[in-house]
DNA sequence: CCAGAAAGTTAGCAGCTACTAACTTTCATC
DNA sequence: GATGAAAGTTAGTAGCTGCTAACTTTCTGG
């Protein structure tokens, strides 16, 4: 019942400057994670590329070239992928089209905080811009998504600023929850358990030697969390 | 981004009777042309089939090799396909998920009903049935879709009866429209311009000779239109 | 009944994506 | 600077899905 099928990708859309190309469910979350590894500074490298997409290393060169090919990265031999403008283009409508999908999902569908990543996964390469857009104005276009993850707009701007974690803090130092990372659903619901989502205000209080865990004060509960769920909560 | 590939399709849910396997978007869509097909009585032909998906009489063979292997179908050589019992469970499933899908988009997010099938189309393969029920609860579990197409139930029961067209309908009766076929956005426009949808009642007037033209009374506007149109629209 | 047309199948090819195994390059450490 | 570990690449395999070309089966009309 597809309108059509082609095994090679085909042009798609009016296109203003260089065409939009229809890609790979698989080409669009290489995307993602290249323009995610990328924002640490370095080029992507190969083997964190599989980890996050649990795939083994020698499949990442392969789909890598294709990229290459496509103009959507540029490959240095054993040195990492960096995406084009036009890769990068793509990556953030991708995130654009997830982030809107889960603030949908959440506030109209009342999917909860923890699994609805998942969800949108896998409908961020259905979805036509068309329906991404008339989620977005029924929402009031909204700045961040459930997780306080900024959402890009429809022109390709994004306010990416990198955040300290609660992990970075001082001990004694208050900060306001802005964003967490909303792939593990265990951690998301552990958090939700303790109240720290964003928006939340909370102070660290206490630091054990040697990484150990910290102790933070939220609203008038304390808790004390381990280091490395300390690293995925930022703070602004 | 994604929790998990791979190459074999693996099992996914809990399954009660004969769990449900991940299948590929083709063969899902396969399914459910198969299932339409089936619905004139004869087994699905290759040909049909092929013309349905547009794609080579050739490649639909190889597929349905594929599904009859994974006990979808059942296909007798040079004859055609048929549903085995959990290949009709899951093209049933399907279709649920595009029929309340088009509601959806169309009552809650304004599509308009010719564009809405497109977005359906792939929208079907991507969503889980969580989100399928939860838009499903949010419509109050509507019967029919926006082109009046009865929505199968989530036990698996569709109240699917074949229906008669305008073509079929004698000069001077009267009938109400139930169905039309959602395929051709052009096609429902058009209709949409007569006010012909579902709910309306309409008269044909005439019939000129030879297979020729009818001429239809909907409200107290007279229309003349060709008997391609009048197959596509189904009456009760 | 039989010949040509229509329908259907098989074979061979290609691209995508993933895997493992084997090899090469780069890095880190002494 | 050598050397072993870590990172990365290539080669070969496999399944899915589509294609065209060539072949086989079935249908149809005289
Ligand atoms: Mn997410
Ligand atoms: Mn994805
Ligand atoms: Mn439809
Ligand atoms: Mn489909």
């Amino acid at each position: 019942m597809p309108s059509a099928k082609r095994t090679k990708p085909m042009r798609r859309g009016i296109a203003s400057g260089s065409a939009a190309v229809a890609l790979t469910r698989q080409a669009e979350d290489y995307l993602k994670t290249i323009y995610e590894i990328e924002r640490n500074g370095d080029a992507a490298a190969t083997t964190l590329i599989a980890a996050r997409l649990h795939i083994a290393p020698a499949s990442v060169s392969g789909m890598v070239r294709r990229l290459a090919r496509q103009g959507l990265v540029e490959v240095e031999r054993y040195r990492g992928a960096r995406l084009t403008i036009r890769g990068r283009r793509r990556a953030l409508q991708m995130i654009r089209r997830h982030r809107i999908l889960e603030s949908y999902l959440v506030t109209r569908l009342h999917f909860g905080w923890d699994g609805v990543h998942e969800e949108a996964e896998r409908l961020e390469h259905a979805v036509s811009p068309d329906l991404i857009e008339r989620m977005a104005a029924a929402l009031g276009h909204p700045a961040v998504d459930p997780h306080g993850a900024p959402i890009p707009r429809a022109d390709g701007t994004v306010d990416d600023m990198r955040l300290r974690t609660v992990g970075d803090l001082a001990v004694g130092r208050s900060a306001r929850v802005a964003r967490m990372s909303d792939r593990d659903p265990a951690l998301l619901r552990y958090l939700g358990e303790l109240g720290i989502r964003p928006g939340v205000s909370l102070r660290l209080v206490d630091r054990a030697p040697f990484e150990g865990p910290l102790t933070v004060a939220v609203g008038r509960m304390r808790h004390i969390i381990g280091t490395a769920v300390a690293r995925q909560v930022y703070v602004r």
